[in-house]
DNA sequence: CCTATGATTTCGGTATGCCTAAATATTTGA
DNA sequence: TCAAATATTTAGGCATACCGAAATCATAGG
């Protein structure tokens, strides 16, 4: 397993085609990869390339693109990266959710694998991020509660809330008002008769302690975890050994 | 003043150019500048040009090279990232003094200002690093007690160590061993009949109180304020306005 | 079945920042 | 003073990673 240098370049590409199937299962494309990398298609094809010649990725021309062992090793690893430091930085740092992710993308690429043990270490070795996002371990474990979307449930279930998603900001600030954050307990009581939104019953509320309706978009970004289940389930794991330190051109 | 996009080579440039002055006031030469950096002396000189039309530093060609107003502006503001850098890492992270500069040196050009200012506040805005060497505030300003090289003062003076050269780790560690460090207080005794060092008498030492026998090479590493002096100097000023930020390509 | 449409790749080109080798300028000392 | 040694710059190239335009593939609808 020799470890190739990896740019920062390759290290989004990586981390943006694991992202894409984490949460769903179809394989990411050459156009969405380089919809969500901001860069032309051409500039996919090229590196896409280049990722399979080093091993990362299995790509037949024309065909979605997945990750090889080796590719998903290093994704774990800067998906690590990225949630230990959104992590450091609320915790330590005082920055609230909605800024910490353009400078943890930024850090990601530059802190030494030292850096990364020492935070972990000081932050008490988290299994999940402040969105509840999972943070894979040094040898690219993940562990997390089993969750369903808030929408594809139905009524009738009680849990607390494993995950929210970060992908909007607003939403984030929204749900502060509402007083739902992770592990807030919540019943789901369904849809009203007629019109959008799920009905909710938030259980701890500090606010008044009556039912809410979310919105789709709201229901949809958020998970929840059965109350009872203190499973916590493995759900990924590297055969063989060590995360592969991303090895930056230092 | 147009801030122009800087690359981070263009900040490890202008930091070399800029540390090469701090403590003499030769201006530095362009394969001085190759060595510093480990590039080629052709690599320089295309740089420089490059340099020169940013508005970064003045140069004639075969001649040294110096700093414009903007170019020291922004290599203070990357001396106070790196600074900051480092006392964050050794406080906060119980990085060790040699291990510090490493990760500094990548970290400087990925942080944020936001993440700056932050740390600063968190480290209660100190005004100089754990080897003693300033740190420009935020205005560029740098404020450091009157000091003078060990090996360049006459036997009677009685001082506090001000600041360590870092650039030998194992100096360092032999420092430490002598229980000499910031602010150890010092009396210069001279300089044997025969034979080379310096003979010290150290003040505070928790070892012995006797008198203790320098190297040229530790000698030279030392920084010593007197002790009477509680003056801060302010060494350093820039007219007009606050420093610029390195705008790194985020 | 076969074409039109959209997705993907290939083809020249650009910018950065580095290199070695060759050319040119400066300095030094015989 | 002037040639040899040294310092610096120019010239030609390489790698990375991006782009737009043109060519190629895949597939859905008629």
């Amino acid at each position: 397993m020799k470890t190739t240098a990896t740019s920062s370049s390759i290290e989004d590409y990586v981390k943006v085609i694991y992202a894409y199937t984490e949460w769903q299962d179809k394989p990411i494309t050459s156009s969405v990869l380089a919809t969500r990398l901001g860069v032309a298609n051409s500039s996919v094809s090229e590196m896409v390339r280049k990722l399979k010649d080093q091993g990362l990725v299995d790509h037949q021309p024309y065909s979605p693109i997945h990750l090889t062992a080796e590719g998903l090793s290093l994704a774990l690893a800067m998906v690590r990266r990225h949630r230990l430091l959104e992590t450091y930085l609320v915790q330590e740092l005082g920055y609230t959710w909605d800024e910490v992710h353009d400078e943890a993308e930024q850090l990601e690429h530059a802190v030494s694998e030292n850096f990364i043990e020492r935070m972990s270490n000081k932050l008490g070795h988290p299994v999940r991020d402040p969105h509840g996002d999972p943070i894979p371990d040094a040898q690219g474990r993940i562990t997390m509660a089993p969750s369903h979307r808030l929408d594809e449930l139905d009524p009738g279930h009680t849990g607390r809330i494993s995950r929210i998603s970060d992908h909007d900001p607003e939403l984030l600030r929204h749900l502060e008002s509402l007083g739902i954050g992770l592990d807030t307990e919540l019943t789901v009581l369904g849809r009203p008769r007629f019109g959008a939104g799920l009905q909710v019953h938030v259980e701890n509320s500090t606010h008044d302690a009556g039912p809410q309706t979310l919105g789709d978009e709201v229901a949809a970004s958020l998970w929840l975890a059965s109350v009872g289940s203190h499973a916590e389930c493995l759900v990924q794991d590297l055969t063989g050994g060590s995360l592969m330190s991303p090895h930056t051109t230092h």
